[in-house]
DNA sequence: TTTTAGATTGTAATCGATTGCGGAAAAAAT
DNA sequence: ATTTTTTCCGCAATCGATTACAATCTAAAA
């Protein structure tokens, strides 16, 4: 029982060359129906498994993508990691996951991890302070389709698959300005982050669209973990005069200060409007809940893998996709609705 | 640039024998130092990466260990999986982690994908409906070592990393009996999963021991589902007469509960205490934040990993080891305390 | 100086699956 | 009946690393 049948110990018991059984196996049409059947129905008794390994190393291929996110832990990266699985499991491609835990060290370990087991792509969200691109040039190098989605360096090389964050900062920041705000607080992350830098370029617009000064005093960058969204919510509520809109570029941000506010008996949405970014689980269960911008996780997962698989398989023409733009949208929830203006909710909306 | 460096290159160049340079850069202490030095050196200015498969082909081993969870997004899983890489990483073994999605079905084509793959250990949590345990079989069979967690089939084959689930329900309802709850409502799922199975029993327990008759009215079973868990939440509350405590074998029913309560009018903890499992971050959202189980998952990742590694490098003399039992603890936060009982609060808890 | 133990390196087989090429047999065409 | 095609299958090399065994060389011991 602990030895392994090969296509050798095949051929011996059918009479066959191990040839034969490896192409019947594949169903190669160059095999007779009836000796393929024979084969295929030994191979079942016997319990055969081929061996990976020497068919890897012979086609020099792994099916198998390799995923690098920053973190396990959000609605937003299941759902992304779970469109990837529904196209590459049909695809029959398998998924290595690693996470970087928003380290940069941890990211490039993963990639070259990833090289080292020869992954055939790679679908990539950037950690939070990866600057240099280097440790994916290796897979540039021998052309490995490399696919970056949500955290992307604009101009490196390989395909990104991303949301307008500028736009989203934009009706994010409008829907505040509609709702009356006139001092908006930004919470936000590291501006050298693509996705931050645009939500905030976003909030600017807006702010300038509508003749609104920018306050510097506003804008609050840090890095997104517990105990700085805590001090980032406590130095709001000490503001004199308060904020009376904040546009967070997380759920979680946005969720603690609203916590951190009712405590300190600042009303949500009446002394401070707020809006999040992602639409998480929190959202729904913060009270007031939570406005927020959806992020399609799932498109991206598929869209991201589909556009992978595309390039492994060759079926896309020139390679010449640099960037894929998803639709996402502003869901308005009651954190961010000034009481005098709850007629603008549209109806159906909870 | 795109024809990899093999050890038979580097042989060539440093007029050497293939078997020197494998023996080299494993650091074969047969190998002069000098030499050594000159090929490690060569390898590193070639870029040479050895091949995994063909060395996999060899060793019969994959030095790869594949996971499979229920769901990735939970705090809890999420943990675990940190705890698992943690030693993993230090071992240097590589992680395949698959989900069920909580679908038996999903869970054999898993196990039999890591089979396929030869993982060299497999640490597993089953999925919400696994009965039959046939998909491990081909692993017990051929020993390969298989660490179950959280979820778990008592009596199969391989080591269990659990916690006391007796004793965290137990103490959990004996926490609502303290606080002078009489009819304490219990929202669980499938009773054949031994988690949740154990949690009931010392429910039941925690009633007998305190004279309180098992109302079978009050007892819940759902799938977990956001739907099911608002719909046992609407259900409760038109309870008459309402309970005054519930049990929640998760957090997210419990929160759900919680908003759903308020919605209605309906006070907690005053009216109805609650008491959740996990200790998952929507326990310190929810408005009052959620008395629960706090379930030590990076220790259960890492023991898990311990243990399975220990069994791979036979360091663990007789593989004897059932199950280890991890410890939990109540934490205790405002859901549960009924204001008349605030003193109970122990100092420095927040 | 000869022998011998020790240090280094090489030879060649092996792990399983794949595939270009060729050959035998069977079927079809002439 | 002979030639041409098809159909079906086998031979043997290959992918790259590993390792038992042998070979060579050096330095120490006799």
């Amino acid at each position: 029982m602990n030895k392994e049948i090969t296509i050798y110990d095949l051929a011996k018991t059918l009479n066959l060359s191990a040839a034969t059984i490896s192409r019947a196996l594949k169903d190669n049409p160059a095999i007779n129906k009836h000796t393929k059947k024979r084969i295929v129905e030994k191979a079942e008794e016997l319990g055969y498994r081929s061996n990976n390994f020497a068919s890897n190393l012979r086609s020099q291929k792994s099916y198998t993508i390799g995923v690098i996110v920053h973190e396990l832990n959000s609605n937003f990266i299941t759902s992304v990691l779970a469109g990837i699985e529904k196209i590459t499991t049909v695809a029959n491609y398998d998924l290595i996951i690693g996470h970087s835990s928003e380290l940069s060290s941890k990211e490039v370990a993963n990639a070259n991890n990833l090289f080292h087991k020869r992954v055939d792509g790679i679908i990539a969200s950037l950690a939070f302070n990866t600057e240099k691109m280097d440790h994916f040039e290796p897979f540039f190098e021998r052309n490995i389709p490399v696919v970056f989605f949500d955290r992307v360096e604009e101009n490196s090389k390989g395909t990104k698959v991303i949301i307008d964050n500028f736009k989203a900062g934009y009706e994010a920041t409008k829907h505040l300005i509609d709702q009356g705000c006139k001092r908006i607080a930004h919470s936000t992350s590291n501006l050298k982050r693509n996705v931050y830098a645009q939500r905030y370029n976003g909030y600017l617009s807006a702010l300038r669209r509508y003749n609104i000064p920018f306050d510097e005093s506003l804008l609050f960058i840090h890095d997104l973990k517990n105990e700085s969204c805590i001090a980032f919510a406590n130095k709001v509520s000490e503001m004199d005069p308060l904020p009376d809109g904040i546009f967070a570029t997380n759920d979680l941000t946005a969720a603690l200060c609203i916590q951190v506010f009712k405590e300190k008996g600042i009303r949500v949405p009446e002394d401070i409007a707020v809006v999040g970014f992602n639409n998480d689980t929190i959202s729904i269960i913060i009270e007031p809940k939570l406005t927020t911008v959806n992020y399609p996780g799932m498109s991206i997962g598929e869209v991201a893998a589909t556009h992978l698989i595309k390039q492994l398989q060759g079926t896309n023409g020139t390679n010449d996709t640099n960037s894929i733009v998803l639709k996402s949208e502003l869901i308005i929830r009651e954190s961010s609705l000034k009481k005098d203006k709850v007629q603008m909710l549209a109806p159906g909306v909870k």
